[in-house]
DNA sequence: GATGAATGAGTGTTCATTCAT
DNA sequence: CATGAATGAACACTCATTCAT
C-alpha cells in the first residue's frame, strides 16, 4: 500500500533506527538488516531513499549535528541578556544538553569521528561542526578581547568542552553536567577577566 | 623458515603491522589479511600469537598505552626540578609527544575508543589509561592545593589535553604541539595560582 | 530470479543436495559450498533459510524422519488385517522400504547418528525417533502379551530391525531385504507365540 | 632427551589421547592439536609416528577392535565348558564387556562406521570385524543346527547383538547389560531349541 | 512504494601438515 | 627424538547490494 509523502517519515524512521542500531551494538556491527528490523521496514527500502549504506550514515550524522545546532540557537533565542558571557554559556549549555551527552549520542559521535578519519564525506561534515563551535566562541570573546586572545579563549574552551565531554562519554558512567559545566564557566571567567577595562 | 624464540619478535612486529593497518584504511578495513600482509607474514599465524583478531587489538592498544607510559616515565626520570609546575609540564609534554599526536597514532586511539564503547575489555583499558592521566595530575595538584580544587583543577587540565587532542586528531591538519602546550600550561598555571601562600 | 513464496521450495532443494553432498563425501566433506554448487545456487542462500549449517542438518535429519513416519503410516493405512502381527509386520516392512535402506539415506542416519552423540539437538531428534520405533512395537506386542514380556519382545524385536540395519549399510553391499524381514518374522512370531491362549 | 624403545609407549599415549578427544568433543573436533596437547606431546610429533591423521585415526580403530578380540579370548580361555552355549554366552558378554558400552568406546565407535562409509581403509577394518562377529557365532551354531538355519541364526545374533548396542549407545544413558544380554540369551536359546536330536 | 529472495565477495578462524632447529 | 613456528587452503558465516515481483 504504497503511500504519497512517505519520504520524510521514512528517512526520520531510519535515521532514528540507524542510531538505535549504533547504540546497541556498535557501528561495526549496525548492518543494514539490524537497521531495518529496528525500523521495521524491509532491507531493500535503504537504497532507495539514501543510495546506499554510507548515504545513510552521513544522513544520521548530519541529523545529529542539527540536533545540537537547533538546540543552541534556540537557547539562544530565549535569551534576555545579550552579554558575551551569557551567550558562551548558552553554548556551553548546549554542548552539555540532555541531547548530546545520554548514551546513544554519545557513542554514535565517537563512531562517527573515527569513521571520520578514513570518510572524506564525514570528514567534512565533521569539520564544519568543529569551526562552528569554535567559531561561535570565538565570535564572542572578540567583543571583549583583542583578537589574539579572544582565538586563544576560543580554542582552550572548546577543547575544554569536548575534552569534557569525551572523558565523559568514555567513562561509562552517567555524565556530570553540572560538574562539566562549573569548570567551564570557571575558564570562561578567567578568559573574560583579562579584558581591558 | 621457524625459528624458536620468535614470539616477541612476530608479536612486535604484527603490532606494528596493525597500526600500519588502522593508519591506512581504518580500524573497520584493517582485516586480517592486511595486517598479515604488511608484517609479511601468513594469515594464520596471527592467532598462533594471539588466538584472535580481538586478542591482537587488545595488544595493540596496550603498545599504544605504554608507550604513552614509558614517554611520561622517561621525561619525569630526566627531570631536575622536582616543582609541582615541572611534573605537570613533563605530563602535557608527554601526552604531546610526537609518539602520540601522529596519523597512525591518533587514527588508532580514536577508533579504540570507539569500539572501547561496546567491547568491554578494551573499555577496561581504556579506564585505567583515562584514570592515570586524571591521577598524576591530581596528585601533583594536590602538593599545593586543597583536595577539592586539586580535583578540580586535574579534571580540567585532563580534559584540555585530551580535548586538544582530540580536535587536532579530527582536524586532519598537522598537530601544532606548540599552541596546544601554551594553552595547558596557562590553564595549569591560572591553578597553581590558587594556592594559599 | 527473485521470487516470492520460494522458502518451500528452496527448504526441500537444499535438503535433498544435503542427502547427495552426504551420500558422495560423507559428512565430515559436506561442506555448504558443495551442499549449495549442489542445490545450484549460492553459499549464502543457506543462511538465509536455515540461520546456519546446523539448521540444514537438523531440517535434513527431520525430513528423513518424517519420510519414515509417513512411509509406515501409509502402509498402515492401506492395511485391511487388523490382527497384531499385520501391523508389527507393517512396521518391519517400513523399517526396510527402499526409502531407508539406499546408500544416501543409509550413510546420512550413520552421520547423524555419530554427531547426535555430541549435538544435543540432533541427540534429541535422535531420541524421540528411537522411542518411537519401541513404542510402536510395544503397543502391537502388548495387544497379546502381558506388558513385561510387551516389552522384553519390542527392545529385542527394535534391537533387531536396528541391527540388521546396521550391519546392511556398514556392508556396503546392497541391502538384502528379504532375509532381513525373514529374520524379524520369525522372531516376532517366536514372541508372540508366547501368548496364553 | 631423547630415549630408545619410545614408539612403543608413544604410540599407545597418542591412541589413548585420541580416544579420549573423540569422547569429549566428538570425531569431528577431535583435532590434532587437541589430541597433541591431552597426550602432552607437541603437534608434530603425530606425523613422526603415524604419517599423518588418517594413521592416527585407523590405528585407533585398530586398537579398539584387538581390545574386542583380547575380550573374548581371554574369556573364552578361562571357559571350562565346551559346549557350543558356553562358546556363545562368551562372545555375547565380550561384546557387552565394560570395555566395550561405555561412553568414550560407543561414541568412537560410532565416529569410526560413519567415517568408514567413506574412507576405504576404515571400511575394510570395519568389514573384518563385522565379519568375525557373524563367523564366529555362526561357527558355534553350526556344531548343533544344519548350515542354512546355523547362518540365519548367525546373522540373527549378530545383528542383535549389534542393534542393542547401538541403541544403548544412542540413548545416552547408562547401557543395561543385563537386560541386553537376556535378549540375547533367549534368542540364543530359542535358535538352539531347533537343533534335531 | 515496498518487499525479500538471491548473490558472491570478503571475513575471521581453524587446522593438518611441513620443517628448521 | 621432539619441538613449535609457520603455512595456506578450507571453512562457516556475514552482509551490502541488486532486482523481479
Amino acid at each position: 500500500m504504497p503511500k504519497v509523502g512517505m519520504q520524510p517519515i521514512r528517512r526520520q524512521q531510519l535515521i532514528e533506527a540507524t542510531l538505535q542500531a549504533v547504540d546497541q551494538v556498535g557501528m561495526a556491527d549496525a548492518s543494514i538488516a539490524l537497521i531495518a528490523r529496528l525500523a521495521g521496514v524491509s532491507n531493500g527500502i535503504i537504497s532507495h531513499y539514501f543510495k546506499d549504506k554510507n548515504g545513510l550514515i552521513a544522513a544520521t550524522m548530519r541529523y545529529l549535528m542539527n540536533a545540537l545546532i537547533d538546540n543552541v540557537t534556540e537557547r539562544r533565542q530565549a535569551l534576555s541578556d545579550d552579554s558575551p558571557r551569557a551567550h558562551l554559556q548558552v553554548i556551553v549549555e548546549g554542548n552539555f544538553d540532555a541531547s548530546q551527552v545520554n548514551g546513544p549520542a554519545m557513542k554514535t559521535w565517537l563512531a562517527f569521528w573515527a569513521a571520520s578519519m578514513h570518510q572524506p564525506s564525514l570528514h567534512r561534515l565533521q569539520r564544519i561542526n568543529d569551526h562552528r563551535l569554535y567559531s561561535n566562541l570565538c565570535c564572542q570573546f572578540r567583543r571583549v578581547l583583542p583578537q589574539a586572545q579572544a582565538r586563544n579563549a576560543a580554542r582552550g574552551l572548546a577543547a575544554l568542552i569536548d575534552g569534557l565531554w569525551l572523558r565523559g562519554a568514555l567513562s561509562g558512567d552517567g555524565f556530570d553536567t553540572d560538574q562539566a559545566q562549573r569548570i567551564c564557566y570557571e575558564y570562561m571567567d578567567l578568559q573574560l577577566a583579562k579584558q581591558v577595562s
